[in-house]
DNA sequence: AACCAGGTACCTA
DNA sequence: TAGGTACATGGT
């Protein structure tokens, strides 16, 4: 089946950005993407390649959801519904971004449908280099070893906020992980599972500022990581990372500043208003040309 | 071998 | 409010 995108997607260029990524929780080959997902509390997996106007899926295993099911999954994943082309015309004149429209025409944000997964991320992502913050992750997944086998292929599952909340301590130390961000792992895990942190009760909010606010009043949760779960997975597209050391030495160049401040960079990136969040994406993606 | 990583909480003045 | 520091460890 196909989902469409909303303006112009290049699936290769989304393809190639996940295949530098090493996040585990999806199985990248052959122009070909693999995930393992629970939808509506079924487990599903799926594999999307591109198409001319959006993405293609095949269901591979499915154990009762709804195509209809699937199919929002891999428009949220891909950020399909978004016009695109708002986007571009707010920035073609733009210094910073359009030297690089053209190489990333059509480069769309990989979201994070699953909001645990978001907050995961943006807690191990704090402070440490990207390769040792995908070694941690998947070392937390394999822990848990939740999978649909496939072709003899393990394809890794998200484990559930519940189970991450209860994992000891020591066991995520045991991984490497500092006993601080253990604590902000299973504060925030467990008030996903309860509910005030759940993708359902962040999107009853109805400004950016009321639940940036309450984001952050979590422990462990600043204005980085708020920030990056607004994009990544609640779809906030004026959000933009405060403090992000990879927007820093964007801005290193771009604004030809040797050290730029946080509050320097957040003025100048809330400039782009309701397209922060694409600036963000697209600029973080020059830092790799 | 320092210094930097897609930060945050906590402390001090 | 502004500025410094511990955390924890791999990468370059």
């Amino acid at each position: 089946m196909i989902v469409e995108a909303d303006g112009p997607f290049d699936f290769k260029k989304t393809y190639n950005y996940m295949k530098q990524q090493d996040d585990c929780l999806y199985n990248v080959v052959d122009e070909t993407v693999r995930k393992a997902a629970v939808i509506n509390g079924y487990k599903v997996l799926f594999e999307v390649t591109g198409a001319p106007c959006g993405a293609n899926v095949e269901v591979l295993v499915n154990e009762g959801a709804d195509e209809s099911d699937i199919q929002n999954y891999v428009r949220d994943w891909f950020d399909l519904a978004y016009d695109l082309n708002d986007f571009y015309a707010h920035v073609e004149n733009d210094d910073r971004l359009s030297p690089h429209l053209n190489t990333l025409y059509g480069f769309r944000m990989l979201a994070y449908v699953d909001i645990a997964d978001a907050f995961m991320w943006a807690v191990l992502g704090q402070q440490i280099n990207m390769k040792f913050a995908y070694v941690l992750k998947r070392r937390v997944i394999e822990h848990f070893n939740r999978h649909v086998l496939y072709e003899d292929v393990k394809y890794y599952l998200m484990p559930s906020a519940e189970e991450l909340a209860a994992l000891p301590t020591e066991t995520f130390r045991d991984m490497q992980i500092s006993t601080r961000k253990a604590e902000y792992l299973k504060g925030v895990m467990a008030e996903i599972d309860k509910g005030p942190l759940s993708k359902k009760s962040l999107l009853k909010f109805d400004s950016y500022d009321e639940v940036l606010k309450f984001m952050t009043s979590h422990r462990g949760i600043g204005p980085w990581s708020a920030n990056t779960v607004l994009m990544r997975s609640l779809k906030y597209r004026n959000a933009v990372p405060v403090g992000d050391a990879g927007l820093k030495n964007v801005f290193i160049k771009t604004d030809s500043i040797e050290k730029p401040s946080t509050a320097y960079v957040e003025k100048e990136m809330r400039r782009y208003g309701r397209h922060s969040m694409y600036a963000t994406v697209y600029l973080w993606e020059t830092l790799k040309e």
